[in-house]
RNA sequence: GCCUGGGUGGCGGAACAGGUAGACGCAAGGGACUUAAAAUCCCUUGAGGCAUGUCCUCGUACGAGUUCGAUUCUCGUCCCAGGCACCA
């Protein structure tokens, strides 16, 4: 065996055994237990970058941990492959985004394999081809029929740029998640899915995903945010109209002396008409209407608003109350319409000290005077009912319900719920996506592709340049075609889907993804979902898990799966930060562009020392990045692996470390040296499994520590994926069997030593898989075997050893320590913590007053 | 402002039911091997003190508290990161 670790071969020789024996392809099989372990799949941007490895590196260790463990582990990867970087990237390099986005998948799976990761290639799955995407067509077609799917005009969130839509949850602090760009409304036809229907559903839900991170259902609970409340109808004076307000607060609606309407609410026209202020209301909603929405809710913008010329009453005490639109009054949210109570909402509160509007008290705090209450800011919390009619008195907390009540007896109220969460605009104006299986006609309307005609297939030959339109839409092949329903010349729908939506059911296309006939073989897909374990970035929190929750409700009601939550354990790693470096005169710097010396870091370009700022998330913009394909090559996967692992625990950020890295590396160099002294000695030689109590005590603590490290490494990766930790304690073992030597001849280690250098290849093997491959067949085990090994058990004698050691502390502080046998008994123990010299001089001549001991562990003497 | 996390040596991180704070690794310093360097191996390494020890004091963002005992639990304060934000 060479002395010398040489991860290059090594690995390619691996990677090509696995590829040809089809290592890790799986089939369902009912009489096996599955475990569907799923990392989120990548958009083939051209290169697999460092997060990308981390997230798949520690799925990758869970994968191969739970096939050792006797599972049939269905890990299947492929491309999230439709989406706007392609267009972008085509119109810049004048070429066709299919072929870019080919090319860039091509490059990717040859990265991913040579990482050595265990996939089932066999599944792979690309979701810009006809074959994926004509079952999301069928699919939608399906929701169309139940209603699930409609088309309404609507304001969108638009990006010039881009030209196309944006979804709420695609709109960061008013700008464009992609480009950047400030986001403006548009108003266009868009088709939605009515998400909203299962809100409450997917809000309920968040509490039985025990197996979720807090933080990710956190968030969305908060995405979907419920209100309960009530709608009221005000009447508006003098006309038959009403307007109809949602407010969570009934409790307050004697202190509500104004009206504020949505810039966009439908009577703010008519209401204003003929009244002196028809013109100041008019140029108000039109500049409303030229401030993004963005814009509009981001910035704790002054509130300002116009009175409407018109008057409503309030329904309990008839009073009088001007009806005003505002800027902070939402149409999409509750009824776009703000029963405006100054004294207990502080919004309200800011805009009547700024129109000189009546604030009236009408709940009041316990043992405070009402004259001091809504001086200076609103009173939002609870108390007792004040001027409130019948209802003063009333605690404000029961008073919700009783106002309520009294509504509804009226006729003029109900209770009510909303939700922040609005329907999922699908429409997107762009080439790159799937095409929505619709066809217009004057007569029929809006008509869904039949069946058989599926998949609307994307035409190849789209001009991508021009603005305006949609490249589809300029296309008339593709548009012109015959109304299905009645013959008559129709047009085809244009926009393409969002591309989320083929993320949000790719999990169950895995599960046969060579079904031809239908979306899935529902036996296959009964079989391995929901998936066991997901993984992926926690910037995916809301968008793409939400939506995925809510298609697999659509699957559930339209009967094809018989559950309704797709992902039963959710994994969110931490990214991957670094360092940035800043130059005076080149602004950021990329790694390759510096040169360190005595830890400061030169700039190549010009030579001037540069400045190490804050470590950061890699980003092509901070230049702070890493490649690891770069990496790979000279260090090899296994190193790599490694150092993803190693550096901090799955849910946290890991700070990039070129020197962790040589550190990881030399560790497995280590490992090969190891096994390199001893081979010869031990390849024959057959691993000692029996009882330690048998062994000389130098083997048996070695034995002992062997499956301690056993014990460990189990419990880190099957509890809490700390492969961080279950790292450490082979680098321990790892580091006593080093101190024993072969040229010993110690013949009562042999078997202990083989057992230890088996169990260390064993436990490395999710981590490493080809160096420890290698050793394994190097130490004369038939090849290829180990990946296919059943993971070890540990022997329950050896976890304790037969010696305990006990500290003692006096008045908490400790001041000696001793081993003692493991059966002692609480007085023995107590005893010998008195004789200890050092604990001696600190407890004569004092009064004990109390002494604690904890078994086998410590003693407290109390003075 | 609200909701999540988090704050431990020079650094990444351990301590997973309140019981030895700093495992493991990196960096640094010293030594061995070598003509030399690299690689490798060994030793030291939280701060301070002196009486140099199986020693003492301090120390897990800060301030209180509960406890025989707190990095761990409670309350308050500060800072950092992520998410949400005129939601009626």
């Amino acid at each position: 065996m060479n002395q010398k670790y040489h991860p290059g071969k090594i690995e390619a020789r691996w990677q090509s055994i696995w590829e040809k024996t089809k290592a890790y392809a799986v089939t369902a099989d009912p009489a096996r237990e599955k475990y569907y372990l799923l990392e989120m799949f990548p958009y083939p941007s051209g290169r697999i970058h460092i997060g990308h490895v981390r997230n798949y590196t520690i799925g990758d260790v869970v994968a191969r941990y739970k096939r050792m463990c006797g599972y049939n582990v269905l890990h299947p990867m492929g491309w999230d492959a439709f989406g706007m970087p392609a267009e972008n990237a085509a119109i810049a390099n004048n070429t066709h985004p299919a072929k870019w986005t080919y090319d860039n998948i091509a490059a990717m799976r040859r990265e991913l394999k040579q990482l050595g990761f265990s996939y089932d290639w066999d599944r792979e799955i690309t979701t810009c081809t006809p074959d994926y995407y004509r079952w999301e067509q069928w699919l939608f077609v399906k929701m169309y029929e139940k209603n699930m799917v409609y088309r309404k005009e609507s304001y969108v969130n638009w990006c010039d740029r881009c030209q196309t839509v944006l979804a709420n949850e695609q709109v960061e602090a008013g700008d464009c998640w992609r480009c950047g760009d400030p986001v403006r409304q548009k108003k266009l036809w868009q088709w939605f899915f009515r998400i909203t229907e299962y809100a409450e559903d997917l809000l309920e839900y968040c509490h039985k995903l025990t197996g979720w991170p807090e933080k990710v259902t956190t968030m969305q609970k908060n995405w979907i945010g419920k209100s309960t409340g009530a709608e009221i109808d005000f009447p508006v004076a003098g006309t038959s109209e009403v307007i109809r307000v949602f407010t969570t607060r009934p409790d307050t609606i004697f202190g509500a002396t104004f009206m504020c309407l949505a810039p966009e609410h439908p009577l703010v026209e008519t209401l204003s008409a003929g009244t002196d202020q028809q013109q100041a209301v008019a140029e108000f909603v039109d500049r409303m209407s030229r401030e993004s929405h963005a814009d509009r809710v981001m910035d704790n913008q002054e509130k300002e608003g116009v009175f409407i010329g018109a008057w409503c009453e309030n329904p309990v005490n008839g009073r009088r109350m001007p009806i005003y639109i505002a800027n902070f009054a939402l149409m999409e949210y509750g009824t776009g319409a703000v029963m405006s109570v100054p004294a207990h909402d502080q919004r309200d509160y800011e805009f009547a000290k700024k129109y000189g509007l009546d604030i009236i008290v009408v709940i009041l705090p316990e043992g405070v005077d009402e004259a001091d209450v809504a001086q200076t800011e609103a009173y939002a919390g609870d108390g007792v009912m004040v001027n409130s009619g019948d209802f003063s008195g009333m605690e404000n907390t029961a008073g919700k319900s009783a106002v309520i009540e009294y509504f509804e007896k009226k006729g003029i109220g109900s209770r009510s719920i909303t939700y922040r969460l609005r329907d999922w605009g699908i429409s997107r104006q762009r080439y790159w996506g799937a095409p929505i299986p619709i066809i217009h006609c004057e007569k029929c309307g809006t008509v869904p592709v039949p069946e058989n005609d599926l998949p609307v297939i994307l035409p190849e030959d789209a001009d991508l340049v021009g603005g305006g339109k949609s490249p589809l839409g300029r296309l008339d092949s593709f548009v012109n075609v015959d109304c299905p329903a009645c013959g008559a010349p129709g047009r085809r729908e244009t926009d393409t889907m969002d591309t989320f939506v083929e993320s949000s059911w790719y999990f169950e296309r895995y599960c046969s993804p060579d079904h031809h006939t239908a979306i899935f073989d529902p036996e296959t897909v009964k079989y391995w979902m929901p998936v066991d374990q997901y993984i992926g970035g926690v910037e995916h929190a809301v968008m793409h898990l939400l939506y995925s929750r809510y298609f697999t409700r659509v699957l559930h009601t339209l009967g094809l799966v018989d559950f309704k939550e797709p992902f039963t354990r959710l994994l969110t790693q931490g990214m991957v930060c670094k360092e940035t470096v800043h130059c005076k005169t080149h602004g950021y710097l990329y790694p390759e562009e510096t040169q360190y010396r005595q830890d400061i870091p030169y700039c190549t370009k010009c030579g001037e020392a540069a400045e190490i700022g804050r470590v950061e998330k890699m980003s092509k913009s901070k230049k702070n990045v890493i490649d690891p394909n770069a990496l790979v090559e000279s260090y090899g996967a296994d190193t790599v692996r490694l150092f993803c692992l190693f550096a901090a625990p799955p849910e946290r950020d890991l700070e990039w470390s070129e020197q962790g890295v040589e550190g990881s590396f030399r560790f497995l160099h280590r490992i090969w040296r190891l096994y390199a002294r001893w081979v010869e000695r031990l390849e024959k030689q057959k691993p000692y499994t029996k009882d330690p109590a048998a062994l000389p005590e130098h083997a048996r603590e070695l034995y002992i520590k062997t499956h301690q490290t056993i014990k460990k490494v189990t419990d880190d990766i099957e509890q809490r994926f700390h492969f961080n930790t279950a790292i450490s304690a082979v680098m321990e073992l790892s580091n006593q069997l080093n101190l024993v030597e072969p040229e010993r001849n110690d013949a009562a280690v042999d078997g202990v030593m083989r057992f230890a250098l088996d169990s260390i290849a064993v436990l490395l093997s999710p981590i490493v898989p080809h160096i420890t491959e290698q050793l394994w067949e190097a130490m004369g085990n038939e090849p290829g075997t180990l990946c296919n090994r059943q993971w070890p058990a540990y022997r329950e004698d050896c976890l304790a050893s037969d010696k305990r050691l006990v500290v003692v502390q006096v008045n908490g502080k400790l001041r000696g320590r001793f081993e003692i046998d493991a059966g002692a008994d609480d007085a023995a123990i107590k005893a010998r913590a008195l004789e200890d010299d050092n604990v001696v001089r600190f407890i004569e001549g004092a009064d004990i007053k109390k002494i604690i001991v904890v078994k086998n562990k410590l003693v407290n003497i109390v003075l």
